[in-house]
DNA sequence: GACCCTCCGTACGCTACCGGACGCGACGGC
DNA sequence: GCCGTCGCGTCCGGTAGCGTACGGAGGGTC
């Protein structure tokens, strides 16, 4: 069998690397130059180890955070204990959004998937620094409504399209965000995020391992050809990129102006 | 801790009976009193007639409405077609979000699915109105906190609830709105907005009959039993009905205080 | 080297729901 | 009163995913 390679690429500001940018944030990186420098000393790194939970449900929201590499998941969880993701918040968002919106305590369970990189902002320092007209503020106000757009496609995801299309969008924005070809995951982690068996993800990544497109070896993942991963991913991928690219200004379109390019 | 408590009287200001108030939308209702007397003269009544599109995909979101007895559903649409409701905004809501922060096309589409009463605001005026530090931003904020946790309620709902307490869910959250007994709708419009066949419709529908929680014939449904019909639901109508109980004040809590009542 | 634990491949019966279809009764137009 | 349409009850074969389970391979520990 295929022996995994574990660095494929280090040319430049790896994720793994030492110190990060700011930057490295898109939503950061969308503020105007001297918006970010007023904010950066409140700025602090924060490393987002795999499985720990960087927010818990029903307790205060004290930090939002900022990925630059790693990915936060937010997980809703029924009363009888069955969770699934509701969003994945990798480089181009935010963790921590009720503390902008008048919520003091956090309705949603915040996990940080993969490890990686961030940087973290006190709830007070961020309710400070959202001044009125702010730069800042309207970027926040934006990615809110970005992420009200990627949460009603989600909910069309999950109910019409079949796990192993759900796995591959995953591993897409899985792999965005790390920007690694390899990135350590369970079979049974990958499962509590789509909220299906952890059997059935073995299936879909078997299928997936057997076009060639990724590489699954105990505990690992390994993105082996990302255009065939595109392919076999469904439409929500897409639709919530460009949303959020539009967000942070690529394209300087709307949400909605994106959702004719759906093929409609 | 105050009650919230069901009014199903209509005794006064009926919904059917010419002219609504105001107030009857319980989230403008929560706003301070000369803050809504303020706001009064822009808020246009505005008739909701079933089936109709109040709001397109893709268009601009020249207004916001405000239910007072009529129900807007909130549709995702993929490309092939299949549709989901991500929200239905009853009279303790708001149409039109994306006027509020920051985009101006609409990224789904609004049909009102019960007829009933409304006003609707200008998107314009709505952003002259929400100054910050007003009355009215701070509430808009904290609904949009609620419908963020809403929506992520309804993701789980629709990946683990069956079709019959999905079912029973939408038609307490449309009695809630309406406040009648009996309203029109078809089967096929419920199915619609669960995403399900008619048929898969007709069987949850002819099993909540059975129970005699309710009644179904030909294009009208009447609540018989309120309270099993609440006890043949999910869990995800009483856990949305608190949290945005909590965004209007009832309770006086926060979004996520409510999630300790869930039984973990 | 012996052991154990984690992770994953696979298999089996089962259930909810799908897609499609047919027929019947209610209702409205003429 | 007749007929077309609409809304609904029901049925059937098909299937995606479930719950459960078992065994085997990788990797750490002593």
């Amino acid at each position: 069998m295929s022996v995994s390679v574990h660095i494929l690429d280090t040319s430049k500001s790896s994720p793994s690397s030492g110190r990060a940018a700011v930057s490295e944030n898109r939503l950061l990186a969308a503020l105007p130059a001297e918006d970010l420098k007023r904010l950066q000393p409140h700025l602090e790194p924060f490393s987002l180890v795999a499985g720990r939970v960087v927010m818990e449900e029903g307790e205060p929201v004290e930090w939002v955070i900022f990925p630059t590499s790693g990915l936060i998941s937010l997980l809703v969880r029924l009363s009888d204990g069955r969770a699934v993701e509701a969003s994945a918040i990798g480089r181009e968002g935010m963790a921590g959004l009720p503390a902008f919106l008048g919520g003091t305590l956090s309705p949603l369970q915040g996990i940080s998937q993969v490890k990686g990189g961030a940087f973290r902002l006190s709830a007070a320092r961020l309710r400070r620094e959202t001044l009125p007209g702010s730069a800042l503020r309207a970027l926040v106000e934006r990615y809110t409504n970005g992420l009200l757009a990627a949460a009603a496609q989600s909910l069309a995801c999950i109910r019409f399209h079949r796990v192993e299309e759900r796995c591959a969008r995953w591993l897409l924005v899985t792999h965005d965000s790390v920007r690694e070809n390899t990135f350590e995951l369970t079979h049974e982690f990958l499962a509590n995020m789509l909220g299906v068996r952890r059997a059935g993800v073995s299936e879909a990544v078997g299928a997936l391992s057997d076009r060639g497109v990724i590489r699954s070896v105990r505990g690992h993942f390994t993105i082996a050809n990302r255009a065939g991963l595109e392919a076999a991913s469904c439409e929500c991928y897409r639709v919530v990129r460009q949303e959020m690219d539009a967000v942070v200004g690529l394209g300087g379109g709307d949400v909605g102006s994106l959702l004719r390019q759906r093929g409609l």
